[in-house]
DNA sequence: ACCTGAACACCGTTCAAGT
DNA sequence: ACCTGAACACCGTTCAAGT
């Protein structure tokens, strides 16, 4: 007989779930998978700042923005709303730690001799991405402000990158500011559109992905031409 | 002696309160001011929607976008939370009822004979301005989804305004799409940042004022850019 | 038709207390 | 150092009741 001992006293640390790396199941007796026991195995370690950042995008990315609380995050990482608090220290401190975790993840190093027009489509197409993978954690970062502690070194890297490629720093910030501001004004909106039943669908791949798609095309096409109409405005003239 | 009758009994209507036109004070002398009575006068008279989302907006102009909420509008009408649900659904259609009053004093309807670049220069310059009056407010305006009840109908007469101007259906989309990205994030950052402290200040008008200016200047030229491109790389090549 | 208080199920966070 | 329950001051909203 196995015995699961699962502590309930103080100081033990929340319950990890540790989940089995998708397993498939081709047959669905309800005999085979109690005896299978595809039950979430439960391990109990200390909670950690990563941890908790995790289950936060996690929950973010099920259940809609709205559903980010202390409380619910707390209970989906079973534990008490105020354990939480021993690794974040605000609700405020906590998107801060989304954002870094999500910032993270933007291609902004500079590139050797890379034209401005390049940096920007790499830096550009990055963010893009997040927006799709992370549609409605992507907000958090979207519309973080710049001098928020996660967002603003990142932006530091992103000009110091323009200005190698030849921008002048007055320039690098124009050109960072607009684009930036088009990205962002585009896929916040795209990424609401496309998670506006509010809470995520299993499936919606086929029919939906062509509108997506669509949609992002458009995105590229306004970039493009933000790009080109910027060299002949801003830059080209100079 | 002049008494002041101020029914506290059930069924009468909210206090709303009347303001004086911003009556001028070149002198301030207490005393003055007493005998002035320039203390706002309270009328009892029925609360009306349109009550409701004024006082609304005045909320969130001053105390910032987190203030709204329906207890503390109440508090502010001098009326029950409750009494609000006569005029309003529930919270979320109050701010389709602020969307709705911002969104009038947009210039969306079309001009006769008027290129495409100027029919959007107007409708992005009023989108702006909106932004510099009520930058609290605004992100209600610009982050609406566009099927929302407010929002629907003036994209519609928008479209049709460019297609007057002898854009495609399709163009006339995609243009208006990217343009008013671009415009959504540079305006719902820059009105961020510019009300960052959490309460308004007073009276902030010189030093800042530069930099507002400043940004808005990136705004325009970004517009110009976008524009240019647009045309070379959309509209040009066909 | 319009307004109201009590109640319900939520929030973020402080504090004192446990291990 | 990490976790916890109780408590406080908030939310939006339902419901039954008042005029």
């Amino acid at each position: 007989m196995v015995q699961v001992h699962v502590a309930q006293s103080f100081g033990l640390g929340c319950i990890v779930r540790t989940m089995y790396g998708s397993v498939r199941r081709t047959d669905d007796t309800v005999g085979r998978m109690a005896r299978r026991q595809e039950v979430p195995r439960e391990t109990r370690q200390t909670l950690t700042r990563a941890d908790v950042t995790t289950a936060a995008i996690a929950l973010v990315e099920r259940d809609g923005l709205d559903a980010l609380s202390m409380r619910r995050l707390a209970s989906e990482l079973r534990c008490a709303p105020m354990s939480l608090y021993t690794h974040v220290h605000s609700r405020d401190d906590l998107v801060d730690a989304i954002v870094g975790r999500l910032i993270e993840r933007l291609d902004v190093a500079p590139n050797e001799g890379e034209p401005w027009q390049d940096a920007i489509r790499r830096m550009l197409g990055s963010y893009r991405d997040l927006a799709v993978q992370v549609p409605r954690a992507f907000e958090l970062l979207a519309l973080a402000p710049y001098d928020s502690s996660p967002v603003a070194p990142h932006l530091g890297v992103a000009l110091a990158g323009l200005e190698a490629s030849g921008l002048e720093p007055e320039q690098a910030r124009q050109i960072l500011g607009i684009v930036d501001a088009y990205a962002t004004g585009f896929l916040v909106v795209w990424a609401r559109s496309r998670t506006d039943g509010r809470a995520a669908a299993p499936s919606d791949a086929p029919a939906s992905g062509i509108a997506d798609l669509r949609d992002l095309e458009t995105f590229d096409r306004g970039l493009e031409a933000l790009i080109a109409g910027l060299d002949a405005t801003l830059v080209g003239t100079r």
